[in-house]
DNA sequence: TGGGGTTAT
DNA sequence: ATAACCC
């Protein structure tokens, strides 16, 4: 228990005073005094000492861009700035931005709905998703030059983890400006910033962290977003959307129960999705302090110990995961829904999906190693429904990879054709509504050979990247052949 | 509901 | 290969 140090007795205390809290705001404590046998169902997480040699106060910051499709078609196309904007894939308009928010329109509002609610509203195609992924990636690299600890989340957030960052400008602080400081940006619920609470410090360091990236973001690349900064992902993603657009909001710990309280159902809980949370309300659980409060041993029961554990201490704000870099992508995939009911209309798509496909696994420089077809089959019931077959690129395939994309095309097509029927009896009738390639198993094309120094830096060849852990960059690998 | 992504089992 | 999660 000695092992943490000092920094571990001041993350403990304020580990401490929030279960204090929590167990305070519960109108007489926890609901239904506990059988003497029912002790050890008390939660027991709060008191885990972190790793040894960690340190166990981080400083997370999550960045969240403002409706993020819409900012990219109107710096595209600068007429749209002061119009209804909303960007549409198929039947839906799957984002807007806030001129159209306010006349009514909403994320994933269908096409009719929303021309209903605001006629004036200027309609573009986003299912090319190619310009916000470029988009997308520019970010991510320009917040890895503050730090190169950067995890994605979809195309539009990231969370970076400062707390490295946060002990140099910490170190570089001259006493006079350190007791000068001020915060960047909202305090979660204006609460004071005690300027000799060393964590408190810690966050409105990164809340100048935050304001140097979001000034960056607009300066650079013309984009607006969020940022939350707090002790750990879940409250650095809940804080970030506090105040919404363009603006960044930091958490101190003692606030922490009145943030995770202020969700109105689990559900909004980042990590609890639709399946748990429907699980959960079988169960008679809804708001956070139902799932704070319940049996752990039930739950562990009911859901299996790891889903369980992790969820009961998100429900208190606790969030152990680390800021794990995305680096470059685990693989490439396009999709598309439509009806098909025959098989020269699969091949068809296809071709179309694989074209787009190669060109992208050309741009990024390393080669895929298997080959997915994905469908999903019109069956009226069931979200989600996706089936998948899966195979090797055969290695002669592999090698062509890059630029003589003629030549792979029809291999390629015969391969997946296979992979089709062996889902589809095209002998009987069939309906889907969905065709998707992915190509995965990505290595990095270079001629790292065992025991050289390229072998044991390059993920796909040394033992970590089975272990599921990349703690580098490829960018850095400098890998010329 | 779209067109993407990730990790765990 | 699927199922869960995220946007």
């Amino acid at each position: 228990q000695e092992a943490g140090g000092g920094d571990d007795e001041e993350a403990d205390s304020t580990r401490a005073m929030e279960r204090a809290e929590a167990e305070a705001g519960a109108p007489g404590g926890w609901p239904g005094a506990l059988e003497p046998d029912e002790l050890d169902d008390l939660p027991w997480f709060h008191d885990e000492l972190e790793p040894a040699g960690s340190s166990s106060c981080r400083v997370i910051v999550h960045v969240d861009l403002d409706c993020f499709y819409a900012q990219v078609e109107m710096i595209s196309n600068p007429e749209l700035k002061d119009k209804p904007l909303g960007v549409q894939q198929k039947y839906l308009v799957v984002t807007c931005n806030y001129e159209a928010r306010k006349l009514g329109v909403k994320k994933l509002m269908s096409v009719r709905d929303a021309k209903e609610k605001c006629p004036q509203l200027v309609l573009v195609n986003g299912e090319d998703l190619t310009r916000y992924r470029e988009m997308s990636y520019k970010v991510t690299e320009l917040l890895e030059e503050f730090s190169p600890v950067v995890e994605r989340l979809g195309f539009d957030e990231n969370f970076v983890d400062l707390t490295e960052m946060v002990e140099k400008r910490l170190e570089q602080l001259q006493s006079d400006e350190l007791s000068a400081l001020t915060v960047s940006g909202h305090v979660y619920n204006n609460q004071p910033v005690n300027p000799r609470d060393t964590l408190h410090i810690r966050l409105l360091v990164g809340s100048h962290i935050a304001a140097e990236m979001r000034e960056a973001m607009y300066q650079q690349l013309g984009l607006t977003g969020c940022a939350g900064v707090a002790s750990n992902k879940l409250l650095a993603k809940l804080v970030s959307g506090v105040f919404k657009p363009n603006q960044q909001t930091v958490l101190l710990p003692e606030s922490s129960q009145d943030l995770i309280h202020s969700l109105n159902h689990i559900k909004e809980i980042p990590g609890i999705g639709y399946k748990t949370a429907k699980r959960l309300e079988a169960l008679g659980i809804s708001s956070v302090r139902d799932l704070q409060t319940f049996s752990s041993k039930i739950l562990e029961k009911e859901l299996g110990i790891s889903v369980a554990q992790r969820i009961q201490k998100l429900s208190f704000g606790e969030d152990d995961s680390p800021v794990t870099p995305s680096g470059p992508p685990q693989s490439f995939s396009e999709e598309d829904s439509f009806r098909c009911s025959s098989e020269v209309e699969a091949k068809t798509k296809i071709e179309e999906l694989l074209a787009s496909l190669l060109n992208r696994v050309c741009q990024d420089g390393r080669k895929p190693h298997t080959v997915r077809l994905v469908i999903r089959r019109y069956s009226s019931e069931k979200l989600c429904n996706r089936e998948s077959r899966q195979c090797p690129i055969p290695s002669h395939i592999v090698q062509k990879l890059g630029a003589g994309n003629y030549d792979v095309m029809a291999p390629m097509v015969d391969i997946l054709m296979k992979l089709f029927r062996n889902m589809v009896n095209v002998k009987m009738p069939f309906h889907l509504t969905l065709l998707s390639v992915c190509f995965c198993n990505l290595k990095s094309r270079n001629t790292a050979k065992k025991g050289t120094i390229d072998y044991y830096l390059t993920p796909s060849l040394s033992t970590t990247s089975h272990t599921g852990k990349r703690s580098f960059k490829m960018k850095d690998c400098h890998m010329e052949d």
